[in-house]
DNA sequence: CCTCCATGGTGAAGCGTTTCATCTAATGTG
DNA sequence: CACATTAGATGAAACGCTTCACCATGGAGG
């Protein structure tokens, strides 16, 4: 491999010097070049095929191009949490974004939670997206450094942060609404253990909501608590026989776990919808790949990506301060049974 | 945001020489320094929570401690694939293992074909990772690079790049002979539109392989095209109504395929598998996310982004050219039928 | 007492850019 | 014709680090 070529060979090939190459290929408004000079670096720059360094570049401008993005990893695997369809289209959205934008993406697990800062600082990350939820300490280091940073789908006021999300609680609610308005009123909410904060707490919230605006008293029996997963959804089906199956229907926090819900449910004999309706949340692709199709609240995950990537970016840019709530809406597929006409 | 602390501050908060300083940081076996002085600027360290800047380290080492990996992008869409949760997979593990060896990980899709070489010189790429099938203009520029490639499932000979694969051929007969063995002699192909090179065209010839071996006549009749994603399996299952369903039982090329399939099968009130046995490639957490559980041709994912992670990493730091076939097997579940039994 | 060598440490060059301050010529103004 | 102004271009410093070559000091050996 021959020597790389730097600015200074185009600079000779075009018998300028550094400075003016520099201020050519950077299309620097404010300098004064000739058009004549101008043409003869660029094409030095091509025919030497010319890339610059982006080290040596950041060192000076510290800007890296860099925007860090943090997914969460599943809790006992090293593995990303990419066996929840959202994370794939949601990172999808954003590596996009960032390219044309102009910038790399440099992905992460939350494996180095407390290094995170450091990694932020060491690569002079521009912008960092962090989606879900994590320990305010860690928070407060990524602070510290002073890189915009925006969270997706975290519960946290602070005003150094961006965020984007959507509103779980209103979805919470839309969904259960739905669910009373097809006549149900025994609703099973099917969850992971609830934390305080967290997307899946703030759906619960709706669902209370949902239920006492209809007068039905929430239910302790009625609530089930599993993995997020497939396999959380197909074992809640099983508590449930063997709790009786007083529910006419069920709200399941995420698409994964409807989907292991419903098939769960077929595989104890009982049918969906016919037997029980069943509404799950996201709208990923997952949501389809059953039969039935499964009815389910959509959040535009890859519209969330884009926002997310693009508010790092005008941030990085200089932009102000922004919080972004994306719109909820039901889509009716064939997991619901409107048990009004019967 | 005060100002970033470098190794001069630390240097003279130990009073010590930047050389110094350097040397005991980076551990140098061979620089002689005493332990009082180690002690000394590791504390200074400490106390100014200094951390290294990488560009200025890139700049002088040539080294960036940073992996790239290109994820293909769905055709039309600017998504990467994800909707095959083969990559999400794939990357978690790719992803550990380069955090663990003291890499990090630049993301891109495909993109920037012809650009990857760019990116790849001006941030300094210590290697790469590719998954997929390229044209080969796009790997030749990345051979240029003289950077270390490791490409998976791209079934190119040259000495340059290094690989990881599966022998997709021997799993195409494997899934099919598997079916042979149950009785089967009606078998149909799905998968997309095969090219020459690439995994599906191999599984195909080892369909082929099982169907002489056993004295099969290969029937074009049998063959179907749909894209490789749940909505081109669940086509396919229309199509093969459709041509009237001659067939006993069908293989298709990936599991995300082999659902659609499954699924299409029952949405036209065929069971399987009693009316049709459906076998899969791949063996994703998806293959047993259906009713019933899909029997697959088992490849360790896992282990097939650990090894391609490992050997670029091993290539990095000096290792030799390196060339991994992984293994494969059945994992039987419960979508074929021994028709032998009837 | 002089030389040698080992030990512990440092100065300065250099990596490839950007950018500020400056310089030269040429043009315009009175 | 003298002077100010501007267009066009450049030199050199700086970014933070690594590393080569070199400098002290002091004890061992003759």
């Amino acid at each position: 491999m021959r020597k790389r070529v730097s600015l200074k060979d185009v600079a000779r090939e075009a018998r300028v010097s550094v400075t003016t190459a520099s201020y050519v290929l950077n299309r620097k408004p404010d300098a004064r070049i000739s058009e004549e000079t101008s043409r003869r670096v660029r094409a030095a720059a091509k025919r030497l095929k010319y890339v610059p360094n982006i080290s040596a570049r950041t060192m000076i401008s510290r800007r890296s191009q860099l925007i860090g993005v943090i997914i969460p990893q599943t809790g006992s695997s090293h593995r990303l949490m990419f066996d929840n369809p959202f994370y794939g289209e949601f990172l999808s959205a954003v590596e996009y974004v960032v390219r044309e934008g102009g910038y790399h993406l440099l992905l992460s697990g939350t494996g180095p939670y407390q290094d995170y800062s450091s990694i932020a600082q060491m690569r002079n990350l521009d912008g960092i997206i962090i989606v879900g939820t994590y320990p305010s300490e860690f928070l407060d280091e990524l602070k510290k450094t002073g890189i915009p940073v925006v969270l997706v789908d975290a519960y946290i006021q602070d005003h150094y942060f961006h965020t984007v999300s959507i509103n779980d609680r209103h979805g919470g609610y839309l969904a259960t609404k739905y669910l009373i308005d097809k006549g149900h009123r025994e609703i099973a909410f099917v969850s992971e253990k609830l934390r305080d904060k967290g997307v899946h707490h703030q759906r619960f919230l709706g669902y209370s909501d949902a239920l006492e605006e209809a007068g039905i008293p929430l239910r302790k029996e009625f609530l089930y608590e599993g993995d997020v997963a497939y396999h959380g959804g197909f074992a809640v089906a099983q508590e449930m026989v063997k709790r009786g199956k007083r529910e006419t229907a069920a709200f399941a926090v995420a698409d994964i776990m409807a989907l292991g819900l419903v098939n769960g449910l077929r595989a104890q004999c009982l049918s969906v919808p016919e037997d029980i309706s069943v509404i799950g949340f996201d709208n990923v692709p997952l949501s389809t790949m059953s039969l039935p199709e499964i009815t389910t609240v959509n959040q535009d995950i890859w519209e969330k990506g884009s926002q997310a990537a693009r508010i790092v970016i005008e941030a990085v840019e200089g932009g102000a301060k922004r919080d972004v709530i994306l719109p909820l809406h039901i889509v009716e597929r064939d997991s619901v049974k409107d048990i009004n006409l019967d």
